[in-house]
RNA sequence: GCGGGCGUGGCGAAACUGGUAGACGCAAGAGACUUAAAAUCUCUCGGCCUUGGCUGUGCGGGUUCGAUCCCCGCCGCCCGCACCA
């Protein structure tokens, strides 16, 4: 009987409205079931999906369905991190709207995600474009600033004076904007902080807690805020060089052990100290310009030299009066880290020894080895920065460096200058509050209004939303809103009088900071419902790329705490479980050079291979095009495969699979097509298995059949059943992969077999049960062809709802073990025997195998090691 | 520089963290079916010699009855942070 191929193209659709139409995979907040939420992190909508979206979505919605198959209620929503740059680079190229670009990517976006027949709960779908998003988030500003954890300061930028905006580090490159090419301009702006350093010691604390979370990201996250013990240090001033009024300066150590190698203090160009000495001094002042200038460049940082220039600032040692030091401004010294001052011990730093042997200060060793000789220990080239014994450190000679610190600190903190203790302990962190002002149009406005008379007012929660103006031009430089005829004029809602709206918007970090708790119950008026925030938070599973690493966990870390200090949800951590998926890689074609050159598309190339080598030519000119390196999908570089050409030609399930097979999914993969045939054979194999047999293995039990072994089939079903669910346990989907391939090669004779319509009764009935496990457990992955099947074989309802087999033990433990014997450590036999088999009969029944007996000649062996069920080794 | 990870066939990778190295898939080769093709099925597939062995998990040592796994020393690649006092 001849099977139509499986036509994914028929079926798919098919079943898509199928599900749809019987809201399977709407999600209640009243389902009485245990929740589980499974979250990918939602995209941003550049226009279309590529492959790196398939393989997320696809790894997030086999845990959705298995989750759901195993009996949770599940939650899986999809979403829209819809502000930012790119939709303001293409109404400036394009002529067209940031909001109508936007919004008409989401809408193919949200298409082509739902060809991939994701189960989704689309009713909970927003953007945070949407004014109904940004105006509870507007709400959460308004109510963290009551709580005092948003303020306004200062703050040094990157500014681009061509395009008029601020730029994020990331975008100077080699100090100039990245998309003007003008030198940046460092300025001070004020600007709106997130207070996330009120956290740091519990954002660091609770990453032990997040056992689910990859090693990796909880010590990038842990490094990121980096916390390190100290002390804060008074120096008195014993020579201002009528430079400054100060009486003295404060320096961050960790090294107050050290303190007797000091040589000198130096301080960042923007320490209020070296500000007074260059208001006094020209040549401060210009190199202290200098200093600012080479700030800018990231890449300069690495090589530059280390600078420094003495003011002529002298003070005196904490436990020597009579010993004073000379006060540097160095370009190597950040304001914002510490105290924007140290000390310098040159033979504990190599910085600091490099510094000290540039100016001919003086290098004091103080801290040898422990086996050291004090006699003939020196310092060259190199600062020994370890731990050890004190040495020339007066009353600290001879104690060991952490005896010193706590000496030094103790001393110093009974001590005072002035009125003040001279020291004191300080616990200090690398991690600096979250700056969200950026002077950008397509963002969530900031609510607050500033009133000449009242101050920074902010806009009443009752005259929320503060809507983004539609009217708007991007023919010039600079934020739109600035220059919007009358957006920003509004009246102070305090005094009445006329006021100014702030024009800044926030860093889209913010809008996907909080979107999960958001898609908990996405319509209501406040931003959450704090009920349903608690019920389904913490995120179980949450899966997306290494790059969000720090920012956007750390930022969503923080404003899970704020937002359970303002009330809206009591739960401290977001995200229970984390998943760092890789990413999909291809090559890169290209035509012509240098700043001419071209990127041209896989779609648009053929491959030949010719004598070992590959090359790649263009499909319509026939052109040679240069074959590059792998790099990660991205529109720049043009190397994107777009899903909807490989789900048109072999339907999602094969997309699907493939992205499933092979690679482990925290690894990165190459895309290649090749593979996508792989996967979609099996497929078709799966298909025509199942339709070939399921005919006759309904009406075999009404005649007589072949002989057919039963028990193994049942036996290999079950094992398949509780190694997947294992590996869906485990996000192992290529572990899955592949025990599924192995089962459906063992079940392919026997399927025959009852094709041919020659099972036995026994085996069509052990046919019937392993090819109904063999569709559930494939239906993670492959959903359409699994609902297919299931109809085939008479299943009732949808796979969708259908729950999760359970598999018997009794099928899955073997009654007899096969050993592997080794003598000497080699394979050298085979010996199978009866599981529960003691040590004793074990060792009888090698000894009397023939490879045994050959390989002792008559001896005795000298040992014989059994390992239970593993392995049995003969020392001979 | 600091921190972390990785290195297994032609390729993607498995191997219950000390117990048969290379499961499974891709590619390749041979064959069957076919007028032919597609599809499908069967077999081979780390290396070296003649059956049977020997050898093999980046390289060199070590521990062990037994090492891809643990320890020491190298080599190579990748990622993160980067003047953090």
């Amino acid at each position: 009987m001849a099977t139509e191929r499986y036509n994914p193209r028929d079926a798919e659709p098919r079943w898509q409205a199928k599900w749809n139409e019987e809201n399977v995979f709407l999600t209640r907040n009243d389902d009485p079931r245990e929740k589980y939420y499974v979250l990918e992190m939602f995209p941003y909508p550049s226009g279309r999906i590529h492959m790196g979206h398939v393989r997320n979505y696809a790894m997030g919605d086999v845990v959705a369905r298995y989750k759901r198959a195993r009996g949770f209620n599940v939650l899986h929503p999809m979403g829209w991190d819809a502000f930012g740059m790119p939709a303001e680079n293409a109404a400036m190229q394009n002529k067209v709207h940031p909001k109508g670009w936007t919004y008409e990517n989401i809408a193919t976006m949200r298409g082509q995600l739902k060809s991939m027949g994701l189960s989704l709960d689309w009713s909970r779908e927003f953007a945070t474009c949407d004014v109904e998003y940004y105006q509870r988030q507007q709400h959460l500003f308004l109510d963290f600033l009551e709580k005092g954890l948003v303020y306004r300061k200062q703050s040094k930028v990157n500014w681009d004076p061509v395009d008029h905006t601020v730029l994020a580090n990331e975008q100077v490159i080699d100090g100039r904007g990245w998309r003007s090419g003008a030198l940046v301009e460092q300025r001070e702006l004020t600007q709106w902080f997130f207070r996330i350093t009120d956290f740091s010691q519990d954002l660091l604390d609770s990453l032990d807690t997040l056992d689910q979370w990859p090693e990796k990201v909880r010590l990038m996250q842990k490094n990121w805020i980096g916390r390190s013990e100290g002390m804060l240090i008074r120096w008195e001033i014993a020579e201002n060089a009528g430079l400054t009024g100060e009486k003295d300066v404060t320096v961050y150590t960790t090294r107050p052990d050290t303190l007797f190698g000091a040589s000198f203090l130096a301080i960042s160009a923007d320490h209020p100290l070296a500000k007074d000495a260059a208001a006094q001094n020209p040549e401060i002042m210009a190199f202290c310009e200098e200093c600012r200038r080479a700030g800018t460049s990231l890449a300069a940082l690495e090589t530059a030299e280390k600078k420094g220039m003495d003011t002529g600032i002298r003070v005196r040692h904490p436990f020597d009066a009579n010993w004073e030091l000379p006060v540097y401004v160095a370009n190597f010294v950040l304001m914002d880290y510490g105290t924007g001052a140290i000390f310098g011990c040159p033979s504990g730093d190599q910085r600091d020894l490099d510094f000290a042997h540039k100016y001919d200060l003086p290098v004091v060793p103080v801290v040898m080895p422990k086996d050291a000789d004090a006699a003939t220990f020196a310092i060259g080239d190199e600062a020994y920065v370890g731990d050890g014994v004190m040495i020339n450190s007066r009353f600290l000679d001879g104690l060991s460096t952490e005896d010193a610190f706590e000496t030094v600190a103790t001393r110093l903190s009974a001590a005072t200058l002035g009125n003040a203790p001279q020291g004191e302990l300080k616990v200090n962190f690398r991690l600096r509050d979250w700056g969200i002002s950026r002077q950008r149009y397509w963002g969530c406005p900031i609510p607050v209004i500033h009133c000449d008379d009242c101050g920074v007012v902010p806009v009443p929660k009752a005259d929320l939303p503060v809507k983004l103006p539609d009217d708007v031009t991007f023919d010039k430089p600079g934020n739109p809103l600035d220059r919007h005829p009358t957006w920003r004029h509004v009246a102070c809602p305090h005094c009445g009088k006329d006021a100014r709206r702030e024009t800044d918007t926030m860093d889209t970090f913010v809008d996907s900071s909080w979107y999960f708790a958001r898609f908990t119950a996405p319509w209501e008026d406040n931003p959450t419902d704090p009920a349903a925030a608690n019920a389904w938070l913490p995120v179980d599973q949450y899966i997306g790329g290494i790059e969000h690493a720090i920012l956007h966990l750390l930022y969503s870390r923080f404003f899970t705490r704020a937002m359970q200090v303002s009330g809206h949800l009591d739960v401290k951590e977001p995200f229970k479980g984390l998943f760092t998926q890789g990413m999909v890689v291809h090559e890169t074609y290209s035509r012509g050079e240098g700043a001419r050159r071209e990127w041209v598309t896989p779609a648009e190339i053929r491959i030949e291979e010719l004598d070992g080598k590959r090359r790649a030519l263009h499909l319509e000119s026939g052109e040679e095009i240069a074959i590059g390196s792998i790099e990660k999908m991205s529109k720049s570089k043009k190397n994107v495969v777009d899903p909807d050409d490989i789900i048109a030609s072999y339907g999602a399930d094969t997309a699907r699979f493939f992205v499933l097979s092979d690679s482990p999914p925290d690894r990165d993969v190459i895309w290649s097509e090749a593979g996508v045939e792989g996967a979609h054979r099996f497929v078709q194999r799966v298909w025509r298995l199942v339709s070939e047999a399921a005919l006759s293995l309904k009406t075999a039990e009404s005649r007589p059949g072949e002989e057919g072994d039963a028990l193994a089939v049942s036996q290999i079903a079950h094992k398949t059943l509780k190694a997947v669910q294992a590996d869906y346990d485990k996000l192992a989907f290529n572990k899955a992969v592949a025990r599924i391939y192995e089962f459906v090669n063992a079940l392919a004779a026997p399927l025959a077999t009852a094709a041919a319509g020659k099972a036995s009764p026994e085996l069509a009935s052990a046919l019937c049960e392993a090819v109904g496990i063999l569709i559930r457990i494939v239906a993670p992955m492959t959903p359409h062809l699994a609902e297919e099947c299931w109809r085939e074989i008479g299943g009732a309802g949808l796979v969708a709802t259908s729950g999760w087999p359970a598999y018997q033990d009794s099928l899955v433990a073997d009654n007899e073990v096969t050993l592997p014997v080794q003598i000497n450590g080699k394979k050298r036999a085979d010996l199978t025997i009866a599981r529960d088999a003691d040590q004793s009969a074990v060792e009888a029944a090698v000894l009397a195998l023939e490879a045994v007996q050959a390989a002792l000649a008559g001896q005795r062996p000298k040992k014989i090691i059994v390992v239970p069920q593993r392995i049995v080794n003969v020392v001979v």
